[in-house]
DNA sequence: AGCGCTGCTTTGAACGTTAAAACCAGGGTG
DNA sequence: CACCCTGGTTTTAACGTTCAAAGCAGCGCT
């Protein structure tokens, strides 16, 4: 009756509702999970909070249980330092609870734990693209190439013809995507890339460092952009040391417009992550209701970052 | 016989563990809470991500959920814009699921919530003191004051002799520890202080500029002890803007160990977060194990943060 | 009148666990 | 020898749902 009200007498649903209302009944979700196994939970797994990566993280979650309890559901943490730790949380969390679905977050090349629950039919998606995998599953991720092409463009059309990119490690997916959003912007209005790409780790001080070599170089950059709020507030930082003023003298532009970069006044790329947390339960509910999980959709949705513009460029 | 394993013949044990072991049983956790009205679940709250205090509460979820799993707890996640919003929340939760407590943070003068869920018999712990409130009931919280003390201490030490402090708006009990810290550590040096204090919204604007105008007071200070690492930073900027290197020249402390903290080489004060986590499950258990709530221990735990020495003071 | 519809409504079993109650040998006691 | 312990094992009911199956009108048909 109470999952089906439209084989009742309209009196009978009126006169059950009513009481409802009354007493407050409320299904108790033990048994309703018990019965169905179905939990409405999902679980998000926590990896241990590395460099700024956590901001971001932070706030999609926030914004994923905003969203999921809108939609009757919840989230439940587990944390998981490896990949193989993960995947043993999966096998025990999906014994004891009967979870609905997983999020998972971090895809990297050779990410074991797609495969993992692609095998074992569990539903998942993922906020991040399946680097370099050819496992298909449902995937939300945002389209850094086109934010950074973004905020190229935007110093391109302020003038600037010599911009430097300030990247991440070749290899790690995110990074290399960031990377060619600014070769193709420059490429595209004809200006020069090479000898103007530095790759570092994420950390302030690298940031500077290689920002300081690209600017003792002869034609040196008028602009830089970084694939990180942390690398750019380091070019910020050794520009300050030169006495150059960021945004007038030099332009600089981050990613993931985290609050240092709010406060400094650095133009950054912002996440649309509501947006995400939501697509990623759009991809969810497909999955469940074609449950047994067999036709598997299998796309992805890329989402348009926000060129948020500062003071600095 | 699971859950009473003493009065059980030896030979009979042995044979149900092997069982047990042999055909992988786990008990299905929805069934048990169905019949225990336990869950062995622990709500949290995320509170909407404000400015930089995201980083924390995202290592303090991270280790909680850790320190949770180790003890066969999990967490669950729930939003709350304010007060009122997030005690509908515990209305809706405690109805469907049956949670064995609740974790609040961000307790502040004339928290709403306490009183319900004291009132409800619910229950629960605070990572923060009840301010100003009399309501009794477990909390745990950082010892604000002996951080900065410390952190006072360390640059009196050091051979400085006027010390500013920046903080928060009056009113906030965190940010009035902090000072008190400063304060308590100039007095006992017998260094002045009036004068030397400035009040202002966490910002690294509002910290730079409040920097500035202690600095051009008559003998301006050597050492600044801030009440967050964001207004640090905001010191730090209009010292190197000055040309003095913080560390050598002019001391800067923050508070928090951000990511940026360490980034930039700023001395902080870290939170032992982990032992935050550990203690407030420490304070549930007691409480789940006096269950029906009689006895209400409701005494709290206050934890030395760590003086985390770098280059800038 | 008896039969089989249709359209609702009521009943009952099942989900996996726990806790209490019932059971059952064997041994000591009156 | 009937009795009651005692230490251990097996049965059973209950938790709050859901879903299928059974029940039961009233109606039209033969």
């Amino acid at each position: 009756m109470l999952n089906a009200p439209h084989l009742v007498r309209e009196e009978t649903r009126l006169r059950v509702e009513d009481a409802i209302a009354r007493i407050g009944y409320r299904p108790v979700k033990a048994a309703q999970a018990l019965r169905t196994r179905r939990s409405y939970l999902i679980a998000l797994g926590m990896q241990t909070p590395a460099e700024d990566r956590g901001e971001v993280l932070h706030v999609f979650l926030h914004d994923l249980t905003e969203r999921s309890q809108q939609r009757g559901y919840r989230i439940l943490l587990y944390t998981a330092g490896s990949d193989d730790a993960e995947i043993a949380a999966y096998d025990a969390l999906l014994g004891e609870y009967d979870l609905d679905a997983f999020v998972l977050t971090g895809t990297h090349t050779g990410d074991r734990r797609t495969d993992w629950l692609l095998r074992h039919g569990v539903p998942f998606v993922t906020f991040g693209r399946p680097w370099g995998s050819t496992a298909r599953h449902p995937w939300v991720d945002v389209d850094g190439a086109s934010g950074v092409r973004a905020a190229t463009s935007h110093l391109i059309g302020a003038g600037h013809r010599r911009i430097g990119f300030l990247g991440w490690p070749e290899g790690s997916g995110v990074g290399d995507d960031r990377r060619t959003g600014w070769e193709q912007a420059c490429r595209a209005a004809g200006l020069p890339v090479t000898g103007l790409s530095r790759r570092m780790r994420n950390s302030l001080a690298e940031g500077r460092a290689e920002c300081a070599r690209l600017l003792d170089a002869s034609p040196s950059p008028t602009a830089f952009v970084c694939v990180s709020d942390v690398i750019a507030l380091g070019a910020w930082a050794e520009l300050t040391a030169r006495g150059l003023v960021p945004g007038t003298d030099v332009a600089v532009t981050g990613f993931d417009d985290s609050a240092a970069a709010a406060a400094a006044g650095l133009t950054s790329i912002a996440q649309p992550l509501a947006d995400v947390a939501g697509a990623c339960l759009d991809a969810l509910q497909k999955l469940l209701v074609s449950s047994a999980g067999r036709p598997l959709p299998s796309d992805g949705v890329l989402l348009e970052p926000r060129l948020v513009l500062r003071a600095s460029g």
